[in-house]
DNA sequence: GACCCGTTCTTGAAAGTTGAACTATGTAGG
DNA sequence: CCTACATAGTTCAACTTTCAAGAACGGGTC
């Protein structure tokens, strides 16, 4: 294959394969409307901001400068300070400065945003067990999370020549 | 289980669970976030808005109502409207009117949108399958085609008893 | 017709996201 | 020290999404 200006017939889909992303992207979307939905009225924010929520609390001493914060929660810098900004209004989330570093950040978990999570957490779980884990057999659990993971590892950024495709 | 108020412990995600669950997050918000920046780059707009003339090119004279494009792409009229409005800037989409419905509108893709297509179609399929097919084995395939299928099934809008789950 | 109610689609404002530009600080080399 | 460059985080403008009205039509019923 030339690496630009190929003029053959890409690969399509095969019917079979055209049917599995679509019952992928149907699924996906299905799913993510409906925690944003679950979370947004339970607890007052989308799921994206819940779950920087969740690092914090899993962060020794509830914090986490902020690019880390940023990588584990695989969203921008930018989007990120935008998120916090909103989140320490509502008080659930502190900054706090780097004393080594001084353009460093901390995003820290505040002990209202423990009890935001503490309140709502039973009620997404549940409704990540009703849209999953319920419906799956345990051998379907297992074949997910493997087929999740293989994914997942060709779109890491900065992976194995993630940016150097040429390469291979 | 009691209907209401229910202070027993939450069933929570046990470890292998909780496994699963993050490698969903992360690999969907991975490939998610791929291929809204390879159509971004590639097409000149967001992953959805690329869904919406799929559907359309695949529709008989390649035009829907819009009621029945949103169920299709699994989003609000509301949003629609403001995505359609977009597409038709860049000439792309053209509303018509429906002459047995007054209230009614068509969106047809124009020649032009056709053209986006197949000029960016190949690329789009490449991506996905470098990122999905590529990488699974026909087993894997099957295995998440069955997978997400049963999720959509219980995630389904006014599915059985979707609003109604203290009938169950 | 007049009324009511449901459906279709649009609109406007607020919230969220993106990518690029920008500030401030750290780090390495001369 | 000074320059050059990298890093951490924010900010701005443009764009997208959501939510709550609202405008217009359709299909009854009286």
């Amino acid at each position: 294959m030339g690496v630009m200006g190929d003029r053959t017939e890409p690969r399509w889909l095969s019917d079979g394969e055209q049917h599995v992303w679509r019952s992928y992207l149907h699924a996906t979307t299905l799913l993510e409307d409906h925690l944003d939905r679950q979370l947004q009225r339970d607890a007052g924010m989308p799921h994206v901001y819940y779950g920087l929520l969740v690092q914090l609390s899993q962060a020794p001493r509830r914090r986490l400068r902020m690019t880390e914060l940023a990588k584990s929660a695989k969203i921008t810098r930018s989007r990120l300070s935008h998120a916090v900004a909103r989140l320490e209004k509502n008080g659930w989330v502190r900054r706090e400065d780097c004393p080594s570093d001084k353009r460093g950040q901390f995003a820290q978990l505040t002990d209202e945003g423990v009890e935001v999570l503490r309140r709502t957490a039973p009620g997404h779980v549940a409704a990540v067990r009703q849209a999953m884990f319920d419906r799956l057999s345990p051998e379907q659990v297992e074949q997910l999370g493997t087929i999740m993971r293989v994914m997942a590892e060709g779109l890491e950024p900065a992976g194995p020549d993630a940016d150097l495709p040429w390469l291979r």
